[in-house]
DNA sequence: TTAGGGTTAG
């Protein structure tokens, strides 16, 4: 063959990959392998189709390397994300080349500063542009200006990349892009739609699909639907609709914006799927309390051989965890060994934490300890995880060993832990978290806050939460939030509803579902039954906000609690949406309280269908029959639940003694000094009963269980 | 002879 035929031959090869060792060994056979030229288009072709090994050794055996050959094979590393390789090809290209033909030129660049944006080696990166700096001509090309702004954004240097953009009279669409991708990417989604707006409207630049992924993330992470939906018309009208990384994206927007329906019709109208579609709907059903369709997803994923990858594998996972879906959620451990998945440090903290929130603390303590790389996230699912479990010393004790080995805590960590000495009340603990916060920078962080102030309302420091809450400068809906629940939990529900007053007057925030349980809570504790029926209305008309099922059950706790057992019956009847059991299970109690037996049997008739194995509504539907005194009725309730085999997890008491917590069960005497507990006890109740205590007798009922 | 920016997760 002629080498004029050969050249043919290689540019189709080029294209498609096809007979290249046939080729290969016909340019071998015509004396051509050490020339430059055909060496460069074999390397790029093995590279891309067959083996980057290949391409190497082409490479390694070619005398005479030009710029060519030195820029595709540095770019098969890239393509392939091998960093590390490519920075190091890079040096020796710095340090051996001689002749011109040989140096990096501006081709060369923008792969170096790839390798080190990739590698997050900002400095390295930094040292290539100050030596382009020096030579004008490749300083101004538009490759190398989007390589710096990548390598500055990644390194998270938003005000570098900025310089080096402004550096550019007529920025393209991918410099314009790549900053509306560093901004997204660093959390600051606000400035990327805002330089999004600026790149369209005012220097007219059209976005392309990639353009629209960053702007469709930033909307996400915003959970800005409005914005989000426009851009989904804007990509329609532009022919984008068929961009699989585009709808990918629009999936996972309407995933964080809980627009499960609209997910659902995307996912479905799709022509292509590619794991990445797969994995984001399934993370869809998981986070927005879909855990079957999630798992269904899944398998059917699975059955029609689609590849799951590790992300995947998370994601059901999540699901096996908010259903508390223990057998499948083993199923899919078994699953991510086989694929190789559980050495991958995210896998792993999923699978920890599927354990822990299946009530299953051994088997995640046990995968915890075998894991070989552990992160600050790992340690923070494993903290919570105890506290979960109600393992409240376990749980201090990580966060102890996490102080002092190599993780240091982040932001999200302190308000797990936060979450976990508040489920505990443990106020001594919150002091020191406080004392640490303050100092390490966190304290200023708007969610830390609102956690904080959750942990001290919850550990009777109300004060302290308040002290929080008005050193505040800048406050979001879940401050608001937590302030006002801090109120109703010290029984100050005046002060919750002048506090949410507070809120609607000064701040132009909107109240949420959360901010109206929060007022709806504190009327309740406190009797305000007016008021809360107001603000229940208010919700409903003034906002537009449908109430859930907690809502619901609030007010019905709320009529209960006042005696108006016929207007919470008559407000369950009007639900638009399906009762749920602890909505009747208000009503109950109320019925408890106000002696209503014959309420009772039919509120515990419709509970008993909708959950059958709950053995505290069986209690408490004896207890309405004992005060009552129809003694056959409780013998029978008392004989069913025996039958049923049901258990009712009995309330416990903790408290803190030197940073250690003990925990108390009814007429549990494991204590070391459980005698003289007991003793004191007993004083204490003679010291009431002289003070004039007098005890319901009405509640001493008898034990049922 | 060779290019650049993107989507899912614990």
């Amino acid at each position: 063959m002629k080498s004029k035929e050969l050249l043919s031959h290689l540019f189709e090869a080029c294209n498609n990959g096809r007979s290249l060792a046939q080729l290969h060994s016909q340019i071998l056979k015509n004396g051509l392998a050490h020339d430059s030229f055909f060496a460069t288009k074999l390397t790029s072709s093995y590279a891309k189709y067959a083996s980057l090994e290949t391409a190497r050794i082409i490479f390694d055996e070619t005398p005479h390397r030009t710029v060519y050959l030195w820029n595709a094979t540095l770019r098969s590393y890239v393509r392939e994300k091998q960093w590390e390789e490519t920075l190091n090809l890079f040096l020796h290209m710095v340090s051996t080349t001689v002749t011109t033909d040989q140096k990096p030129d501006n081709f060369t660049i923008p792969i170096a500063l790839k390798a080190c944006a990739g590698l997050s080696a900002l400095a390295a990166g930094q040292m290539i542009h100050g030596l382009i700096k020096k030579n004008g001509k490749i300083d101004s090309d538009m490759f190398v200006g989007s390589a710096l702004i990548e390598l500055y954004s990644k390194g998270g240097q938003m005000g570098d990349a900025l310089r080096v953009f402004e550096e550019f009279p007529q920025p393209d669409v991918v410099m314009w892009t790549s900053m509306v991708t560093g901004y997204q990417q660093n959390g600051i989604a606000e400035e990327a739609l805002l330089f999004f707006s600026q790149m369209v409207m005012i220097k007219r630049v059209t976005p392309d699909p990639v353009t629209l992924v960053s702007v469709i993330s930033a909307c996400a992470q915003l959970v800005n639907l409005k914005t989000g939906r426009c851009v989904h018309g804007f990509s329609i009208r532009m022919g984008f609709d068929s961009d699989l990384p585009l709808v990918n994206s629009l999936l996972n927007l309407y995933a964080k914006a809980s627009s499960v329906n609209n997910a659902v019709n995307l996912f479905g109208e799709m022509a292509k799927k590619d794991v990445i579609s797969w994995s984001s709907m399934i993370a869809c059903y998981a986070q927005n309390e879909k855990a079957v369709e999630a798992l269904d997803l899944f398998n059917e994923m699975v059955q029609k051989r689609f590849e799951p990858n590790s992300i995947t594998v998370i994601s059901a996972l999540q699901a096996c965890a908010v259903a508390c879906n223990l057998q499948e959620g083993r199923r899919i451990h078994e699953l991510a060994v086989r694929k190789g998945f559980e050495l991958d440090v995210a896998v792993s903290t999923a699978l920890v934490d599927m354990y822990m929130k299946c009530l299953c603390p051994v088997d995640a303590v046990d995968l915890f300890k075998r894991m070989p790389k552990k992160d600050v996230v790992s340690w923070a699912v494993l903290l919570s995880g105890y506290a979960q479990n109600g393992m409240a010393n376990e749980s201090i004790a990580v966060f102890r060993t996490m102080l002092c080995n190599e993780t240091q805590p982040d932001a999200v960590t302190m308000v797990k832990i936060l979450t976990a000495c508040s489920d505990l009340g443990i106020l001594q603990q919150a002091l020191c978290l406080h004392g640490y916060l303050v100092s390490s920078g966190f304290s200023n962080k708007v969610f830390v806050g609102a956690a904080l102030i959750d942990l001290y309302s919850k550990c009777g420091s109300l004060d302290n939460g308040i002290r929080v809450f008005e050193g505040m400068a800048e406050k979001d809906v879940v401050v608001w939030s937590s302030m006002i629940a801090g109120y109703g939990i010290h029984g100050l529900g005046r002060e919750a509803l002048q506090t949410f007053d507070r809120m609607l007057r000064i701040s132009v925030l909107r109240p949420n579902q959360v901010t109206f349980l929060s007022v709806l809570s504190s009327c309740s504790h406190t009797g305000l039954v007016e008021e809360g029926i107001k603000i229940f209305d208010m919700m409903v008309h003034e906002y537009q906000i449908k109430p859930n099922s907690d809502h619901y059950g609030i007010m019905v706790d709320l009529l209960g609690r006042t005696g108006e057992l016929d207007k919470a019956m008559e407000l369950i009847d009007q639900m638009p949406i399906p009762v749920e059991p602890h909505v009747w299970g208000a009503l109950l109690g109320a019925c408890r309280t106000h002696h209503n037996v014959k309420m009772g049997e039919i509120v515990a008739k419709n509970l008993f269908q909708l959950d059958p194995n709950h053995a505290g509504y069986y209690i408490l539907l004896s207890h309405i029959y004992a005060v009552d005194e129809k003694w056959d009725n409780v013998a029978s309730i008392r004989t069913l639940i025996k039958e049923k085999g049901l258990k009712k997890m009995p309330g416990y008491s903790a408290l803190e003694v030197r940073s250690k917590v003990h925990t108390f069960l009814v007429g549990h005497r494991l204590h070391p000094e459980s005698e003289q507990i007991y003793r004191l006890l007993t004083k204490l109740e003679v010291k009431m009963r002289e003070e004039g205590y007098v005890p319901d007798v009405d509640f001493l009922l008898h034990d049922v269980e």
